[in-house]
RNA sequence: CGGAGUGUGGCGCAGUUGGUAGCGCGCGCCGUUCGGGACGGCGAGGUCCCCGGUUCGAGUCCGGGCACUCCGACCA
């Protein structure tokens, strides 16, 4: 990709009302642009992040036998009828009416905008599932999401359109539900840890749906709007919901670790609803014995965009963005300085083809820019290698990584091995 | 939905007792520069968030809206 081409151009000033860190990083880097409170456009330097962070979350979905297809955004009313969550909560403790965008067509009919699946899926099950033998199944999407959120807010960290992977698993009994929503989990904390997080798994209360209880991943931010609580030393931790206790005291897991108190964001959450949905919608097999019986059922999510976010709350430093090598929107930013009055002994466009070709995604910077700003906005950018080519690194190139200040001169040969080595 | 703050060229801001809008960045052209957001010259670019009121006259005063941000409530 060249950087003359590359829309749009960064900024120099954060915009006025930006408070939170990702939202004046991304904004000055040319990821993301608010159309609304709670509503942005994944810019192309954007949308290269968070395509990276779903094709980790889509290799880990399908290595546990997720099966990816894609459902429709808008929902009639009937469906959610089903359920009781078109109404309001007030009467209905499940109703989702504070969140769900409802509507009418010009005809008077009515529908909402998805802000989750359940009863999409169940009505995908209860169609194509007859028998103990069609089980158990996962799907799995990316899709938008809508919540009327009462207020956006933290950048892209809590939108009213945000994308999310969401997951849906369907079971013969409950053993075999619990035994995939463990493996889900360990698939999580393996997205999480190829994400490069700091994360907990924290409980939270099951609320109606169960009452077992469910998990949240949470990346230990300082700007995260969460409070967990975790143990120092085993892998106990809970949420501010349900905690009873305080910071400092022996963990009520181990008794041997501290409970430790600390910000996090919510990146991901897994729930094991059991049979309440099915038995709302009659969604049932005909099990061995000839029996009809309601179908066990959980869901998971993990937000894209929030993890585009999460990555620049707890990556950055005072000069921009330091994506980690996994996310970021380019493996290598080559910078030319361009020659005074004599030709550079190493042609760039030769090094952005070899680069290219070894499999490598560049962003050459190829305008006639000054060295200090074309530095400033490969900091801002945060592509995690730094490769620069100019009279003074003769036939060499420059290597620089972006969480370091140290540089080095390399041949193009040792530094298409390094990049491939980081990944 | 309560509380607070902010709305002025693309972006960030200034604008006095009310007198008809200015600075920096960015942008265009020319020239000089060329390893940490270079310099000079010329130039383009404005419904001062919207509606109403007061006034000879409103960016400025008054009333009503809208939008965005922050705190809170809320967060399958």
């Amino acid at each position: 990709m060249l950087q003359s081409k590359l829309f749009p151009k960064t900024r120099k000033e954060p915009p006025r009302e930006a408070e939170s860190i990702n939202h004046k990083l991304l904004v000055r880097g040319g990821f993301i642009d608010q159309l609304m409170a709670g509503s942005w456009t994944l810019l192309p330097l954007g949308w290269r992040v968070v395509s990276r962070i779903n094709q980790i979350i889509r290799e880990e979905m399908n290595a546990i036998g997720g099966q990816e297809m894609l459902m429709p955004l808008l929902h009639p009313r009937s469906i959610w009828g089903e359920t009781g969550r078109w109404g309001s909560t007030k009467d209905n403790p499940l109703g989702a009416k504070e969140i769900m965008y409802q509507f009418k067509d010009m005809r008077g009919r009515e529908y909402a905008l998805s802000f989750t699946h359940e009863e999409i899926v169940m009505d995908l099950l209860r169609k194509h599932i007859r028998s103990y033998q069609d089980l158990p199944v996962a799907v799995y999407h990316f899709s938008t999401k809508f919540r009327n959120e009462p207020r956006a807010r933290s950048g892209i960290l809590r939108g009213r359109e945000f994308m999310m992977k969401d997951l849906y698993s369907a079971h013969t009994t409950e053993a075999d539900l619990m035994e995939y929503y463990d493996q889900v989990k360990e698939a999580y904390s393996k997205i999480f840890t190829r994400l490069g997080f700091d994360f907990r798994i924290t409980e939270s209360g099951g609320g109606v749906f169960t009452d077992k209880t469910t998990h949240e991943f949470q990346v230990l931010a300082e700007g995260g709007e969460d409070t967990i609580f975790y143990c120092d030393a085993c892998g106990w931790g809970e949420n501010r919901e349900i905690f009873e206790g305080k910071a400092g005291e022996r963990c009520p897991s181990c008794k041997k670790g501290k409970t430790i108190r600390a910000q996090a964001i919510e990146v991901g959450n897994i729930f094991p609803l059991g049979t309440w949905y099915s038995e709302k919608m009659n969604v049932s097999y005909t099990d061995a014995d000839g029996r009809q019986k309601p179908v066990w059922f959980a869901s998971y999510g993990i937000g894209s965009t929030r993890v585009l976010g999460a990555s620049v709350e707890v990556s950055h430093d005072e000069s921009g963005i330091i994506w980690y090598p996994q996310v970021a929107p380019f493996d290598v930013h080559l910078i030319e300085l361009k020659a005074q009055n004599s030709k550079l002994k190493t042609d760039p466009k030769e090094i952005y083809k070899r680069l290219s070709e070894a499999g490598i995604e560049v962003l050459w910077d190829d305008r006639d820019k000054s060295a200090g700003e074309k530095f400033a906005e490969a900091d801002l950018i945060g592509i995690p290698v730094r490769l620069v080519v100019s009279k003074e690194t003769a036939e060499n190139i420059e290597w620089k990584r972006r969480n370091s200040k140290k540089t080095e001169l390399l041949s193009l040969r040792q530094a298409i091995d390094r990049v491939k080595k980081m990944h």
